[in-house]
Formats: C-alpha cells, sequence, structure tokens
DNA sequence: GTCTATAAAAGGATAGAC
DNA sequence: GTCTATCCTTTTATAGAC
C-alpha cells in the first residue's frame, strides 16, 4: 500500500527529469535517485523504461484531456449558430496545457516541455503514445478547426494542424529563449503572453490562403475567413 | 592524403544516420561502421561526437548559406522599390534546403532532418551549432522579413520566425506522417507540395494581427472549467 | 593515418534475500 | 514491496603496434 506512493514519486521524478533533460538522456538512475526510491522499484511498478514513459504520459494526459474538450465543449455551447473561431479552438487547446504550468498541482509544471520532447522519440514509439494518449482529442480539434474554417479543405486543416503543434512543441521545448541571432536577444515574457503569441501565430497559418503563391501587385496581409 | 577520403565518408555517413535515427542514439561505433572505416579514426579525425556533429554541420551548412543568402539577394533585387514578399523570403529561406534533398548530391539529402534533429540536443549545443553556422543568415532573413511587415513590431516577428522554424522542423522530423488520429490517415505528397504548404502556412502565421483576441463586439470568453 | 585491443564508465534489467 | 548486489550490454575514448 505504500507503494502507491512509490509509484507516484517516480511519476513525478521522471516527468521533471525527461522534460528538463529529455527522455533519452534521463537514465533510470538518475530518475530514481530524484525520485529517493530504489532502482529496482522502478522496474518493479512499470517494468521497463518505455513502459514508464508511457505511465507518466498517462498520469498527465488523462486530467487534460478532460480539461482540452471541456473548453472546446465551452466554446461551442457559446457560439451558438454563430461559426467557431479559429484562436478561440487554439486557446481551448492551450491553455489546460498552460494552466498545469501556473497553478502546478504536485509539479505539473513539465508537462508542456515533456511532449516537446516526445517528438525526440523514435517514430515507433512516438505513434503509440500519441495514439492512446491525444489521438481521440487531436481528431475532436482538427473537426473543429475544419468547421470554424469551411472554405479550406478539410485535408489542408488536418495537415496544418501539425504544423502547428511544431510551432508549439518548440515554444515549450525550453529552446525557444536561445540567444544565437546576432543582434536579437530574445525578451522574456510570462508564459500568459507566450500563450497568446503562439495562438496568434497558428491561428494566422491555419487560416492561411490554400497556396502561398500570390498574384503579382497582391499584398501579404490579410487572413482571415 | 588518404585522410581526407576518410574524413569525408565519416561526415556523409554520420550526416545520415544522426538525421535518421537521432544524433543520441547513433553511436560512433554505428556510425564508423556504415561509413566502413575504424572507429579510432574517426576519433583521430575529429576528437569527440560533438565535434564531429559541429563538423557535419558546418560541411553542409557553408553552402547552404551561401544558396540562401543569394536567393535573398535575388528578390530583393526583383523587387527593387517594391516591398519584399513574406512568402518569397520563406521560399529563399528553404529551397536551397529542399533542392539538397531533390538533387542529392553526394548525399546531403538528409539535411533538412538533421537540422530537426539538433532540436532535440541539449541547449547549450544547440545555441553553440546555431550560433556558429545559421545566426548571421538568420538574422538577414529576420530583418527582411521585418521590411517586408512593416506594421509588426520588429521583436514580434524575430519571435514568430523561431515559430515558424518549428513548423519547419516538424515537417522534416520524419514524424510529420504519423498515422495516430483515428479517421485522418495523412496523404503522402512530393518535398515540392510540402514546401509550398509550410510556406502558405509559416507566411500566414508571421502575417497575423499582433494579437488573436479580437477587437470588441467580436468578443472573446476564456474558457474557465 | 590506420589498425587492434582495451580501458573506463554508464546504461537497462534481474535474482534473490528480507 | 523494497533492498543489495550483480549481470550483461553498450557507450565514448585512448594506448600503442604497425
Amino acid at each position: 500500500m505504500a507503494g502507491e506512493e512509490t509509484r507516484k514519486r517516480i511519476l513525478i521524478a521522471a516527468e521533471q527529469l525527461f522534460a528538463e533533460r529529455g527522455i533519452s538522456s534521463t537514465s533510470m538512475r538518475a530518475l530514481t535517485n530524484a525520485a529517493g526510491v530504489n532502482l529496482a522499484a522502478a522496474h518493479y511498478h512499470f517494468g521497463s523504461k518505455e513502459a514508464l514513459l508511457d505511465a507518466v504520459i498517462e498520469f498527465r494526459a488523462t486530467p487534460m484531456n478532460l480539461a482540452r474538450i471541456a473548453a472546446l465543449d465551452a466554446h461551442v455551447a457559446e457560439r451558438g449558430d454563430e461559426p467557431l473561431q479559429v484562436d478561440c479552438i487554439f486557446r481551448a487547446f492551450l491553455m489546460p496545457a498552460i494552466r498545469s504550468v501556473i497553478e502546478s498541482p504536485e509539479g505539473a509544471a513539465h508537462l508542456p516541455r515533456l511532449f516537446a520532447r516526445l517528438e525526440a522519440q523514435p517514430p515507433e514509439i512516438l505513434e503509440a503514445i500519441y495514439r492512446r494518449h491525444i489521438g481521440d482529442v487531436t481528431r475532436r480539434f482538427i473537426e473543429a478547426l475544419q468547421e470554424a474554417l469551411p472554405d479550406l479543405p478539410k485535408e489542408l486543416i488536418a495537415e496544418r494542424f501539425r504544423l502547428a503543434m511544431g510551432s508549439i512543441f518548440t515554444l515549450f521545448s525550453g529552446n525557444s529563449e536561445l540567444d544565437f541571432i546576432p543582434g536579437h536577444s530574445p525578451h522574456v515574457v510570462s508564459i500568459e503572453e507566450k500563450l497568446e503569441s503562439v495562438i496568434a501565430f497558428v491561428s494566422g497559418g491555419i487560416s492561411a490562403p490554400a497556396s502561398a503563391r500570390r498574384a503579382p501587385g497582391q499584398r501579404v496581409e490579410e487572413n482571415s475567413p
């Protein structure tokens, strides 16, 4: 019965270290030391490092998925017969992730960065985790975006949603403030400002005309339907 | 003198394996075996795995940088006094990378994916590589985008360029065709179509209004649970 | 410059006592 | 359920013969 406590401490330490230092460069030893538990206990509870990763994702993704769907439902209900709004859909998708950082209940602060780290995993592992833990929610959000942007091909929306995830992951990868461009030291902003910044970007991107090629003379300005 | 040949074979094998399987999960052994050279030779020529990575980037980035600047200069010259066009700036940035895939001179086909893999490196290494090999070129492209979008704050353009890089990396990470969303099997498209698709997305994103929050009247509720 | 051989360390995983 | 001790594999890196 004390095993439940051990299990949870392993999950939380794993989440933090996977997020901060990357998954493959975090050893089971480092992780169990940080958790203050024995190395063998981790294998007893989870079986393998890969299974532990999956358990960490499940541990956090389940409540986040519920919050995301609730936020999307709230927007749908609020709009009634009016068309859905792209930026609100993205906000519904991102706020639950951000809120975990802001409120940080028992250390969920590393969740967005953990998802960013997942992208570096081998495709089989990445696909399995996505399919198990975020596939259904992602599909619902893509459908909402397709409804909000009826003039664009549905397939295009789905593709662009993946590109939007790329921007979002970059923002939370911990590398987005890198100071490598001569003359452009990045200014640090709050997480809420980051959120609105990336929402503006991905909303503009997903709403863009179907091709970037434009007739000569046309301005590169408007992009909302 | 034969050392030069060995050196080059190591560079090319490293580029391919780093790109395909990731950097930290590619061992020096796997890499030297693929190159058909001795493990010790790699350490003789490069000193360490980290230094080898830097050499691989330099090997490819140098000609790509020249091509990128040339393409940007060509667009600037072509426009004369007319304002620069966002999509053309991104095309100048991306075409040289894509062309390496299409033409594949001596196996440069893995370059875009290699850059995507770099994102998973620890921040210090990533920052050092970016600063050394792509900082100056990136700065020039950001300045061109700032010129093309005079109504947006310069700082915002620089931030959004980083988000655009996130989308681009995702497209080339090898994970962008993952089939994890129920009912949305991604259709495979040519590299040129991918290019135009991502150009449309990032052009729309970087040109978006400064905030996603809309003017009063189109009021937007925050989704509190 | 290139090889063999090996050091030295770190990794995931397990057996078996308690 | 938890611990110690250990196995086995893989890793980066180097010493030294050729």
